[in-house]
RNA sequence: CGGCGAUUAGCGCAGUUUGGUAGCGCACUUGGUUUGGGUCCAAGGGGUCGCAGGUUCAAAUCCUGCAUCGCCGACCA
C-alpha cells in the first residue's frame, strides 16, 4: 500500500473525549471514528487489524475442530420468547419491529439461533458432537458506553457452540476449547490469564475467561502466588479464617455516634478502626408465595467489601441483589442506615466467614446516631448464618490450598461456559440416542471479544510515540521510508524495487511516498505502530545499504540491499 | 437510570463573568523555502457559536425547555 493512495487519517491531537490510551492511539492512528456514542467507523488500518485478530481465531477454531457458519444480526422475538430470555434479557437487547408489526432483536448473542438451527437438522446422537461458530457483528445496548471500541454497543465477536449427549463429552469439547483459546492468544502475542468466572446471565455451570493484563481492565483478577489457581475477584471464594474466634472480653455498651454514618466517619470522630467494625446492608429476600420480599442482613467486615454475586446466590437473598430503600429500612428497623448493626435484628442474618470470628466488635445500635461496642456472637447475637460473602482481598488465602491471593486487574476478551441443557431444554432441542429413545442435547459456548481484543492489544503494547503491534495482528508487517525521495534520482527506484520485491515475498508493505518531511513520515509509523521501518536515504545508498529499525526496541539494523528481503524475514522471525 | 460537567471550523481550545455582528493553534488549499525526527514565510478556503423558544434596538454571551456527548456511580456481562 502507497500512503498517497491510502487513508492514513492520522492526528497530532488527542480528541477529548478519549479516556483510555488504547482509545487515543485508536483514534490518532487513523483506526477508527465514532459515529454516535459506542458506534464505531472502522478505519482502514483498523480493519486491517481486526481482520488478523478474526483470521487467528478462525485458523485456530478450524484446528480445534470447529465449523464456521453465519447466523442473522437480526432475530425473531419468537425464539427469544421461547428462550424466555426477551422477559429476562433486559433492555439491553435492541429490539424494534418491522412494517408488518413482527417483533425482532438485534443478537447481542445466538444461543437461540443456533439452539433452534440444531434442533431442526441435526436428529441422530450419531450427528453429535459438533461445534459450529460465527466471526459476527454484535449488538447490545449498554447503558454506559466507553473507552472506544472496548466497550461498544456494535462488536465483532466469535461465538461458537458446541452439542453433546453427556456432560462428559461436552467436558471433553471444552477442554479442546479452552486449549484452543490458550492457543490464539498465545499467536497474538498477549499477556493474558485463564481464570476461573461466574456463568452469569448466559447461565450454566462451569465457567474460564480469558482477560488480557493491562492496569485499564475493568475485572479485578486473583491469582496465588504459589499455584495456577485465578479466579475473577467476583468468583473467588474467601476462606473461613483458620485462626478461632477469641473469646467475648468486653460487655455491650451503647454510645452516641451523632457524627457516624460510615465506617470511614466512625474511624475519623471515633477512632474505630475499620477491622473491629462490621457494616451491616439490608438487602431485599427472596419472595414469598405472595410475591412479597422481607429484608435480609448481611454483614461484612468494615474493611470488606460485600461480594453482590456470592449475595445473590444466597437461598434467602432475592436475585438480582437489591439494596433496600430507606424507607423500607425505618419501617422495619426503626433506625436509618448509618446506625444499623446485627444485635436485635429481626430479620435473617447473613454473617461473612470472615466477619463471624471477630469479638467485642462495633456496629450500630439500630438507633439513630449510636453505636455498640463490645458485640459478640451467639452472646449478643443468637440467631444468624455463616457464609461466604465477601470479595477477597490481596494477602487472603488461596482458595486451591496453595498460596496467598495477588489482584490484578484484566479485560476480558474470552468467555467459556459449560451450559448443559438450559437453552436446549426451553427449545426442545434433542435427538434420537442409542437406544432410538429422544434425548435433550448438553451444549457449551465460547465467545471472543475480537474488537475488544484489538483494543487491549494496544493497552499492553504503547509507548509515549504511539501503538507497538505484536508483529501478528500489525496493520502492515513493514513500513518503506524513503528520505527526500523526490529531490533524489537514484531513492525512487530503490524504494520502488524494494515495495515490490517486499510484496512478493508476502509482506505487508505501507510505502511511504507522500511527499513529507522525514519526521513526519517516521511520527507515523510510530503512531501506527508498524514493528519495521526501511529507511532508505542517500547517507546509506553509498554503501549499498539501507537501515531498518525496530519499532519496539528502537535498533537500528544496516543491511544490504541486494539481500534486503532476507534480512528483513530473519529480523521478523528473530 | 441518578449525580456532575461539556457542546464555538475536521481536531484541540479562547471568547460567555460585564450583550455590540467570532478568534487562536493544528489540519486543509496555493506559492516559495527547508529536507535523516512533527521546517519556516506569505496568501487563502472553511463556523445558521448543539436545537427550539423567550428577553433585548442588539444574544455565542442573559432566561426556559430539549438534544447530544463525556465523567463518577448504579446496572449489565
Amino acid at each position: 500500500m502507497r500512503t498517497s493512495q491510502y487513508i492514513l487519517a492520522t492526528l497530532k491531537e488527542t480528541p477529548s473525549d478519549a479516556e483510555i490510551v488504547s482509545h487515543q492511539l485508536m483514534l490518532r492512528a487513523g483506526m477508527i471514528r465514532r459515529v454516535a456514542s459506542g458506534l464505531y467507523t472502522w478505519l482502514p488500518s483498523g480493519l486491517r487489524v481486526l481482520r488478523k485478530v478474526e483470521n487467528i481465531v478462525r485458523e485456530e477454531m478450524d484446528k480445534s475442530g470447529a465449523i464456521e457458519m453465519l447466523m442473522p444480526v437480526i432475530q425473531p422475538a419468537d425464539l427469544w420468547e421461547e428462550s424466555g430470555r426477551w422477559e429476562q434479557f433486559g433492555p439491553e437487547l435492541m429490539r424494534f419491529t418491522d412494517r408488518h408489526n413482527r417483533t425482532f432483536a438485534l443478537g447481542p448473542t445466538h444461543e437461540e439461533v443456533i439452539t433452534d438451527f440444531v434442533r431442526k437438522e441435526v436428529s441422530s446422537y450419531k450427528q453429535l458432537p459438533l461445534t459450529l461458530y460465527q466471526v459476527q457483528t454484535k449488538v447490545r445496548d449498554e447503558r454506559r458506553p466507553r473507552f472506544g471500541v472496548m466497550r461498544a454497543r456494535e462488536f465483532t465477536m466469535k461465538d461458537a457452540y458446541s452439542f453433546h449427549l453427556s456432560e462428559e463429552c461436552l467436558d471433553a469439547t471444552y477442554q479442546v476449547m479452552h486449549k484452543a483459546y490458550c492457543n490464539i492468544f498465545d499467536r497474538l502475542g498477549l499477556d493474558y490469564r485463564p481464570v476461573l468466572a461466574d456463568t452469569g446471565s448466559i447461565g450454566g455451570s462451569v465457567s474460564h475467561e480469558f482477560h488480557v493484563l493491562a492496569e485499564s481492565g475493568e475485572d479485578a483478577i486473583a491469582f496465588s502466588d504459589k499455584s495456577d489457581y485465578a479466579a475473577n475477584i467476583e468468583k473467588a471464594e474467601a476462606l473461613a479464617p483458620t485462626e478461632e474466634r477469641p473469646a467475648a472480653a468486653k460487655e455491650l455498651k451503647a454510645f452516641p455516634t451523632p457524627d457516624a454514618k460510615t465506617i470511614d466517619e466512625l474511624k475519623k470522630h471515633y477512632g474505630v478502626k475499620p477491622h473491629r467494625g462490621v457494616k451491616t446492608l439490608i438487602v431485599y429476600g427472596t419472595p414469598d408465595e405472595n410475591g412479597q420480599r422481607g429484608l435480609v442482613a448481611l454483614i461484612v467486615r468494615g474493611d470488606h467489601e460485600l461480594n453482590e454475586l456470592k449475595a445473590e446466590k444466597h437461598p434467602l437473598v432475592d436475585s438480582p441483589l437489591e439494596m433496600a430503600n430507606e424507607a423500607d429500612i425505618i419501617a422495619a428497623i426503626g433506625a436509618k442506615p448509618g446506625s444499623l448493626g446485627p444485635v436485635g435484628l429481626t430479620m435473617p442474618i447473613l454473617v461473612d466467614r470472615t466477619a463471624n470470628v471477630m469479638a467485642d466488635f462495633v456496629a450500630g445500635a439500630n438507633k439513630d446516631d449510636e453505636h455498640y461496642s463490645g458485640i459478640n456472637w451467639d452472646r449478643d447475637v443468637t440467631e444468624y448464618e455463616v457464609a461466604d460473602l465477601r470479595n477477597i482481598v490481596e494477602g487472603d488465602p488461596s482458595p486451591c490450598g496453595n498460596g496467598t491471593l495477588h489482584i490484578k486487574r484484566g479485560i476480558e476478551v474470552g468467555h467459556i461456559f459449560q451450559l448443559g441443557t438450559k437453552y436446549s431444554e426451553a427449545l426442545k432441542a434433542g435427538v434420537l440416542n442409542e437406544s432410538g429413545k429422544n434425548q435433550i442435547m448438553t451444549m457449551g459456548c465460547y465467545g471472543i471479544g475480537v474488537s475488544r481484543i484489538v483494543a487491549a492489544a494496544i493497552e499492553q503494547n504503547n509507548d509515549q510515540y504511539g501503538i507497538i503491534w505484536p508483529q501478528p495482528i500489525a496493520p502492515f508487517d513493514l513500513a518503506i521510508v524513503p528520505m527526500n525521495m523526490h529531490k533524489s534520482h537514484r531513492i525512487p527506484d530503490i524504494a520502488n524495487n524494494l515495495y515490490d520485491s517486499l510484496k512478493a515475498a508476502g509482506l505487508d508493505v505501507l510505502f511511504d511516498d507522500r511527499k513529507e518531511r522525514p519526521g513526519v513520515m517516521f511520527n507515523d509509523m510510530e503512531l501506527l505502530g508498524v514493528p519495521f521501518t526501511l529507511v532508505i536515504g542517500e547517507r546509506n545508498l553509498d554503501e549499498n545499504m539501507v537501515e531498518l529499525k525496530n519499532r519496539r526496541t528502537g535498533e537500528k539494523l544496516m543491511i544490504d540491499i541486494n539481500t534486503a528481503v532476507e534480512a528483513i524475514k530473519a529480523a521478523m522471525n528473530a
